[in-house]
Formats: structure tokens, C-alpha cells, sequence
DNA sequence: GCCGGGCTGTCGATTAGTTGCCTCCTTTAA
DNA sequence: TTAAAGGAGGCAACTAATCGACAGCCCGGC
């Protein structure tokens, strides 16, 4: 059932993070504030080692390699998936084409909704952002688990809080803010999830191409190409291939207009 | 503790719809589709009488006057509302001043999050668009009420998923819509919701402002102003005073760009 | 080496949307 | 009956953002 993996490279899960249990649930988007994404409730942090397995036994594992399609809008949906391993960029296309991504979920969290239990047709699409591993879980098998294990009913109502969170910000963002404060405010979320200091400027290494940014703060590529040159005029950035520095973090902070 | 109601009428609130389970669990909102706020699942729909009665005995009632503010983005927050009657207006302010409206919450819903247990601060406010009785659960009261009523938590989970769907419907609709196209389907809900048949036309009674119109889309008034005269110039409605006209319907599907 | 595809940068035209101001109409109070 | 105040709608100038098109560039494959 598995499509070759582009370039031949498998990705090798040797112990699964969710059975870890450690690694941290972080999530890429356009929030309100960066604490959203600093400690949003791991799905799994309140059961024990034996409750997780008995969980990741009852789903079915699926390998996604990068690009590939997890889930389309539109398509009918059965359950969630939760990632084990990897990166899903959720995201929804308007007829017109226009795109807005929702987020890069990591492991950690789930995807797949809007419903929990009971069928009914995905709002988003998910694409593999990097290869990665998903475990499905239908919604009867949610339906039964929720009543079998009482911390689990409180992780996915945490879950579910943490998504509408996520949701809020991101309709907020978008209606009350220009293309560039959302920009400056993305940039700024980029710096503190990715960046690294190096000589007084913070270099952000992750390469997102100008239309990657455009569709998370639902703008057109051009326009992020306009308003970077822009910045980088002002000496606030510099955009080099595959990475960024970051020179003026308290410019970024004036223009996102949370102020 | 109550403010004087403004011109001395007090809502009276003789039977409880919470109480009743029939009252449609209606949302005044922009989404994606209309099927959306048809059917929204009933907080309490699962309960048996007895069991709401429990869940309201929790609570805290209280009066909410028209344009009495129930809670403000920022502060700090503990559980939730739930809805007895009246219509709460959820919305949000930017520092700039701009303004969006998530939803009129109808009887039979919940406002208050974005926690259900554990506080946090609300990241919207919510107002009383008529006068209002709402009831108060703190998260300690929520988390044993999930505890004892397996159904309640249900409930609970259902009713975050249909908030899940209204944001991410909000979400797509601002970030890959134009002002026009909202526009033209926040007209389309208001006709199915409110609309009334009337020689070949459909009168939507309901009063709404350029300015709430134009937070429920999020946009300026202006803009509103310019859209609704354009429409009317093109003989697809007429605004009169406290009530508007649609003529052409198939119009407003047409430019709605859900296609 | 050459070719093709995806990413960037740019330009010009157009429109969508904002900002600020002004007028009109209610409502309330005197 | 009128004055004052505030909400509502409307106009005009301005700018933010989109759209479509195209050229250059970098990289990988052949």
C-alpha cells in the first residue's frame, strides 16, 4: 500500500516519541502569542507507559512520506490520526485556489477531525510536511478507549481545547491584521522556535520558500517577496539561500501590532 | 450585584430551555456552510432531565443585561458559561482598534473558554446582544460533573469539536475570501436563518448595523457601506430602514465563491 | 554540457480595502 | 420646541494587496 519513498530513504523510527512520551508537542503556526506552541498538552502526557500502548495498539500504523497526502477536504473521515513520528502540514484550499495553511503539526498532536467520533467529511487537508508516521484511530475505537481509560477522555478534551486555541488565534490574526504584522509576527514565532543566536543576530535556519510563508499568513507569494525586500532594506533581516538572519528582533516586535 | 436592565424590562425567563432539550442550539456566524449552525449538537442532548437538572444545580445563574459585557479578552477566566436564553455576541479587538465577531451564541451553547478546567484568560469577550440568564460551571465543578456524568463529557467533547469547526470555518473563510464574498455569505446565512418570504422576495427583519455586519466579516463599516450600495445598485437587494429586501438570491450564491 | 522545473524578483495594471471627514437622522434632555 | 449628543450612513483620497506575466537563477538529472 505504500508509495516508493522519493529518493529511496526510509524513514527509521526506532522508538516511538509517543510511547516516550517526552518529546515535545510542539505545533508551527501563526498564533497570538508564542505560548500557545511552547507547552500545548501532550496527548498522551497523562496516561501511563501501559495506557499508550494499549492505545497505539488499537490504531494502525501508516507510513506518509513527504508530500504525500494524508487526508483532503471534502473526503469522508473516520477518526484521527495521531503522529508518532514526522511533520503534517494542515492546510485548506478555496475554490478560487487561494490557500491558507493552518499549521505544521509535530508528533505528538493529532490531525484528521473535525469530528472525533462519528463520520463526517475532513474541512482541511493534510500533507506530509517531512516522511512521517501516523497511527489511525477510528472514531468507534476513540468511542470505546474514552470510556475505558478516563485520562484519555481528558487528553483529547485538552487536545480539542488546545486546536480551538489554535483556531482563534489564527482567525484573529487574520481578521484584524494586516499582511505584515502577520508576516513580522510569523517571523518573530520562526525566531523563537528556530532560531539560533550567532554574533548579535539570530539566524533562523529552516527553509521555507516565500510561498510557504505566504500561505501561513494567507497572503500571495509576491507580496511576501515586496514586504521581505522591504525588510531587509530597513536592515532588519537578511534573507540568504536556506536560512535567515534575523538583525532587529524589537523592529519585528513594533510592526506586529500587538501593541 | 445586578445593573439596572436599560428601560426597566427584565427578561423573564419562565422555563429553562437548557431544561426543555428542545430549543434549536442555533449560532449566528460566518461559516463555511449553512449546515454548519443547523444542527449543532445540544450540550445537553445526551442527559436525561434529571441529569441537566444536576448540571444546572452546579451552576451559578446569572442576569447579563444588553450590552452588559460577560467577560473580557485578557482577564482571567474559570470554566465556562452556559446559555439559558438570550444571545451573547463573542468577539475580539486587536490593539489597533480593528474588531471581529466570532458568533452570537444562541441559547443551549457555551461561551467562556478557551480552558474548559484549569484557568487561563480569555483570549475573547463576550456581550449580551439581548438581555440574557446565563449559568456559571467553574472548572473544578466541570471536571467532577465529566467524573460522575459520562454523557456530560460527551457532550462537552462534541460541543468543543462544533467550536473546532466554527473557528476553522471562520479561519478559511478570512483567509482565502474577499470582503465581497463574506459578505455575500454572511447575507445568504441571515436569509436562511431569519429570511421571510414575501412576494417573490425575502425580507430579513433582523437589524444588524453596517458596523455589526462588518465585524461579523471583518471588515470596515465603510467598506460595508460601499459593498451593500453596489449590490443594490446591481438590483440584488434593498436596504430599508431596520429590515433589508433580497431579490436575487442565485446572486449572492453566485458571487459567495464557494464554487 | 544542456535541459527542465521550481523558486525568486520585478513590473505594471487594477482592485480591494482603509482612513479621515462630513452630514444626516434619532434620541434625550431642557 | 429646540438644543445637544451620539449613532448611523456616505464621500473622497489614498494605500495595501492582488493578479498575471515574465526573466533570471539555481539545482538536479540526463
Amino acid at each position: 500500500m505504500l508509495n516508493a519513498p522519493p529518493h529511496g530513504q526510509l524513514p527509521v523510527v526506532a522508538t516511538s516519541p509517543l510511547l516516550a512520551g517526552a518529546a515535545p508537542a510542539q505545533a508551527l503556526l501563526l498564533t497570538e502569542n508564542a505560548a500557545l506552541t511552547n507547552g500545548p498538552p501532550l496527548l498522551f502526557q497523562r496516561l501511563t507507559a501501559k495506557e499508550r500502548e494499549e492505545v497505539l495498539r488499537e490504531g494502525q500504523k501508516r507510513v506518509v512520506y513527504r508530500g504525500k497526502m494524508l487526508f483532503s477536504q471534502g473526503t469522508p473521515h473516520d477518526g484521527i490520526f495521531l503522529i508518532e513520528s514526522g511533520r503534517i502540514r494542515v492546510f485548506y484550499i478555496a475554490p478560487s485556489g487561494r490557500e491558507i495553511t493552518l499549521a505544521y503539526w509535530n508528533s505528538g498532536n493529532f490531525v484528521g477531525g473535525p469530528e472525533l467520533f462519528g463520520q463526517g467529511h475532513h474541512v482541511w487537508s493534510g500533507v506530509a510536511a517531512t516522511n512521517s508516521v501516523v497511527v489511525h484511530l477510528t472514531g468507534k475505537t476513540l468511542r470505546r478507549l474514552i470510556a475505558q481509560i478516563p485520562s484519555f477522555a481528558i487528553g483529547l478534551i485538552e487536545g480539542l481545547t488546545f486546536k480551538g486555541k489554535c483556531y482563534s488565534a489564527l482567525a484573529q490574526m487574520l481578521g484584524t491584521r494586516s499582511v505584515t504584522e502577520r508576516l513580522a509576527h510569523l517571523l518573530l514565532h520562526l525566531t523563537d522556535a528556530y532560531g539560533v543566536r550567532e554574533d548579535g543576530a539570530i539566524v533562523i535556519g529552516s527553509a521555507f520558500t516565500h510561498a510557504d510563508l505566504a500561505h501561513m499568513v494567507g497572503a500571495t507569494r509576491q507580496w511576501v517577496t515586496i514586504s521581505l525586500k522591504r525588510l531587509q532594506e530597513q536592515g532588519i533581516l537578511k534573507a540568504e539561500k536556506a536560512r535567515m538572519v534575523i538583525y532587529d528582533v524589537a523592529a519585528l516586535h513594533a510592526m506586529r501590532g500587538d501593541r
